[in-house]
DNA sequence: CGTCATGTTGAGTAAACTCAATGGGTGTGG
DNA sequence: CCACACCCATTGAGTTTACTCAACATGACG
C-alpha cells in the first residue's frame, strides 16, 4: 500500500512549502475581511461547549484562535465526535437557528461572533468570500465521507491510525513548530474513541500494541510518531492523499 | 423516545404539503437554468459506474432523473456507500479533477453534463443559484455527519431502521407515488450493508427480526412499512427531524 | 425452464464491548 | 514543596455483537 519516503514527506507538511497554487492556502476570506463583518468575540475555556446539541443558536462563530470539535449526543449519553475544527472554520450555521450539534473547546478558544445578516450581506458583497465559503463546506464534507468510510469498514486499527495520521497533517500545516517526535494534541484517549467509533478502553488497547510495535505513542496529549512509514501503512493511507487534508482546512481547493 | 403519530406524519411527507416557506423546497437552481449551461447529457444504466474512484473526472454531472450513489472503496474491495443521490444533486466536483469516490446508478439514469468552465460562470452570473448550491454541499455534510453518528454509535438494528426510514422519506419527497404500505426501493440487502457497515448477512437477519416484530418487511426491492410508530421507534427518531431529511435534498434550507 | 442474482439459515469465530479494579500524571491548595 | 484529589490511562476476565464461511432457497428474468 504504502511506499517510500513518509518521513520526509510528513516533515515536509507545512502551509509554506505547500507545492499548491498560491491561492489554494487561503483560509475563508482572510481573517480581515470577516473581522470587519463580526458583532463581537467570545473566549471559551478548554472543555467548555460553545453551544450543545438542541440549543438555540442565533448567530455564527468564526474560529479565531484553539480547537474544538463538533459531537452529536445520543440519547443514552454516547458521543460521537463528528469534526475537529481548527482556526478559520466556520461554526454555528443551522437551519431554523437551533444547533443540530454541539460544539466543545479542547483548548481555550477564541470566536468572532457574526449574524446571520452579517453573513449574508458578506456573502452577497463579496461573491469571492462565498466560493471560499463553499469549498470548506465541500471539504467538511468529503473529511466526513473519509471518516465514514474509516469507521464503517475499517479495523479499530487502521481507525485510530488514520485518525492521528489526520490531525498529525492538520495540526501540523496549522503550527508548524510541532514535530514528528513530539506534538501537542489536546485530546484523550476518549475522544478518540469518540471520533473512531470505539470504546476509550479498546482505544487504549489498541495505542498499546502501536506503542509496543514502536510505530507511535500517545498519551496525555502528546504525540510521538515513531515510524512514520509504518504508521502510513497501518493508516492504509498513500502520505500525498494525507497532504490533501491538510488542505481541508485552510484552503480553497482546486 | 418516540410518540404519537407517526402514521399521519410519515403519510404527509410530500414536497407539496410541506409546510416551509415555497422558497425552500426549490432544488438547485432549476433544472432549465442547469440545462441552460449543459453541453450534453449521458444514461447510465443500472448497475453501472457514472465512474469509478481514482479515474479521471474533468466535468460535472447534474442528476437530472433517476438514483445514484457515492462509494469509497478499499483496497481489498470492501465498499462504503457514503450517499444516496436523488435528482437535483451534483456529482464529480473533485479537486484536481480525479475522482475521490466513486457514483453508481441504483436504476436507469440520466445526467446533464456540465464543463468546470460552465458551472464557473453559472456561480457567477447567478449569486443564487451559488447559495442554493452552498446549502445542498452544507446538507450533504450534515446527513453525513448523520450517518457517522450511525454507524460509529448505533446497533445494527438501529441502523438499519434508519437507513430505511430516511430513504423512505427521500423517495417519498420525490415521488409521491409511493406509499408506506409498499415502496419501490432500488436497493439489495448488500446496499444497506455498504451504507450502514454491516455485512449482507447481518443485514439479513436484522431485517428478519424486523419482519418478525412485524415493524418493516424488505425484500427484493421492496420497502413495507408495517409500523411506522415502531419503526421511528427503533431508529430512535423523531419523526419531524426525519421530515428535515427530505429538506435536504431539494431545499435550500432556511 | 434454467440461470443468476439475491436472500436465508446455521455453526463456529473473532473483534470489540462491559464491568470493575488498579495505576500514573498533573495540577492545586495547604 | 508536599499531599491530596481528580482525571486519565491501563489491565484482566467474561460477554456480546457482528463476522466468516458455507450451504441452500427463492424470486426475477430471459
Amino acid at each position: 500500500m504504502n511506499m517510500g519516503n513518509s518521513v520526509q514527506m510528513l516533515k515536509e507538511v507545512r502551509a509554506d512549502r505547500c507545492t499548491l497554487p498560491a491561492s489554494t492556502i487561503r483560509p475563508i476570506g482572510d481573517r480581515a475581511t470577516i473581522a470587519s463583518y463580526k458583532c463581537g468575540s467570545r473566549e471559551i475555556k478548554a472543555g467548555c461547549d460553545l453551544f450543545r446539541p438542541g440549543a438555540p443558536c442565533s448567530v455564527i462563530y468564526y474560529l479565531v484562535d484553539g480547537c474544538m470539535f463538533l459531537y452529536d449526543l445520543l440519547e443514552d449519553g454516547r458521543r460521537q465526535i463528528l469534526h475537529f475544527a481548527l482556526p478559520g472554520g466556520m461554526l454555528g450555521l443551522y437551519p431554523n437557528r437551533v444547533a443540530i450539534y454541539g460544539t466543545q473547546a479542547l483548548t481555550d478558544a477564541v470566536v468572532y461572533v457574526i449574524s446571520h445578516a452579517s453573513l449574508g450581506s458578506l456573502l452577497k458583497s463579496d461573491a469571492e468570500t462565498g466560493l471560499q465559503f463553499m469549498w470548506t463546506v465541500w471539504k467538511e464534507r468529503n473529511l466526513a465521507y473519509d471518516h465514514l468510510s474509516s469507521v464503517g469498514r475499517r479495523s479499530s486499527r487502521e481507525r485510530v491510525a488514520r485518525l492521528l495520521l489526520e490531525l498529525f497533517v492538520r495540526f501540523r500545516m496549522r503550527w508548524p513548530h510541532h514535530s514528528i517526535e513530539e506534538m501537542h494534541l489536546p485530546l484523550t484517549q476518549e475522544h478518540i474513541g469518540d471520533a473512531t467509533g470505539l470504546t476509550n478502553v479498546h482505544v487504549n488497547r489498541v495505542l498499546r500494541d502501536l506503542r509496543e510495535e514502536g510505530i507511535v505513542e500517545f498519551h496525555y496529549r502528546r504525540l510521538r510518531i515513531l515510524n512514520p512509514d509504518k504508521l502510513a501503512d497501518v493508516a492504509g493511507i498513500d502520505p500525498h492523499v494525507a497532504l490533501s487534508w491538510a488542505k481541508s482546512d485552510s484552503s480553497s481547493g482546486d
